[in-house]
DNA sequence: GTTTTCACTTGATTAATGAAAGGAATTGAC
DNA sequence: GTCAATTCCTTTCATTAATCAAGTGAAAAC
């Protein structure tokens, strides 16, 4: 991890199809030089994969909330299943140190469905949701 | 947005830099059938862009925090202007309805670099903090 | 009923990728 | 100090994919 691969990185982050060529020219290298440590990014774990990016307010899922969960019961399983049920509105959770169990970062097209989510969580555990407003950065 | 983009949605977000071609064979159309929805897709906004996803731990930030802040004074520029100066820490954030006034995801070395971020932050607003332990989804 | 539009395919051209060979700089062994 | 091994890069060439330009057919517009 040299500072050309912390620029590779930092390229790839902002620009993840351009191609090696682009790239190359970005860090003063061939193509070939920049696919090759490219390639072994990939293989060490650090470039994990590529994704695009889709403002879910674009797909009909404006309303973003951030969920805590705080379990009733020891046995979570059934709730994580729960969780996994739904990629549509399950972006991503976390189990936390702190005040709940699980940060959920969910979205849905209406608060409707939010209240329906909740409902459907509120057999397993309480909550408390913080709706985000605006998000900066990323 | 037809069942086709939907697809090319799910496929891209999986593997966003596979060929065209490939892509193709996926949603059943020809390399640039599939091109030319890409770009429908992109400029319609719906596609923001390419990235890479890069494990936060794998390049030295093994601390994935939620900082939840809650404001002391209204003016909130300077305390924006903070966060923003350090792209390295703070991922993204949020304003937010709720307890606080934002939500900041944030991902340090070590929590040294945990406590001096919020030692910078306590200037501004008082704080709560969450330590994500271990991530599901995405 | 004709024209326009749209989404797609096909075919030709251009560009990128991948593989192989070779050269310079670095490292370690003796 | 020299030699061999390794690493990282460049160059070249064959292969593959992306791009561009027509062209087709079906649905919508008038």
């Amino acid at each position: 991890m040299d500072p050309t691969d912390q620029l590779i990185l930092r390229e790839l982050s902002q620009s993840g199809r351009m191609t090696m060529k682009e790239l190359g020219e970005k860090v003063h290298l061939t193509g070939q030089a920049t696919a090759a440590r490219v390639l072994k990014l990939e293989e060490a774990g650090i470039i994990d994969g590529y994704t695009i990016r889709v403002p879910k307010e674009k797909i009909g899922y404006p309303v973003h909330a951030f969920v805590t969960a705080i379990m009733h019961e020891p046995r979570h399983q059934k709730f994580l299943d729960e969780l996994d049920s739904q990629p549509d509105t399950v972006s991503r959770y976390f189990k936390t140190s702190g005040e709940g169990c699980y940060l959920i970062e969910c979205h849905f097209p209406t608060h409707q469905e939010l209240d329906d989510f909740l409902n459907g969580i509120s057999e397993f555990a309480s909550y408390k949701v913080t709706i985000a407003i605006q998000q900066y950065g990323q």
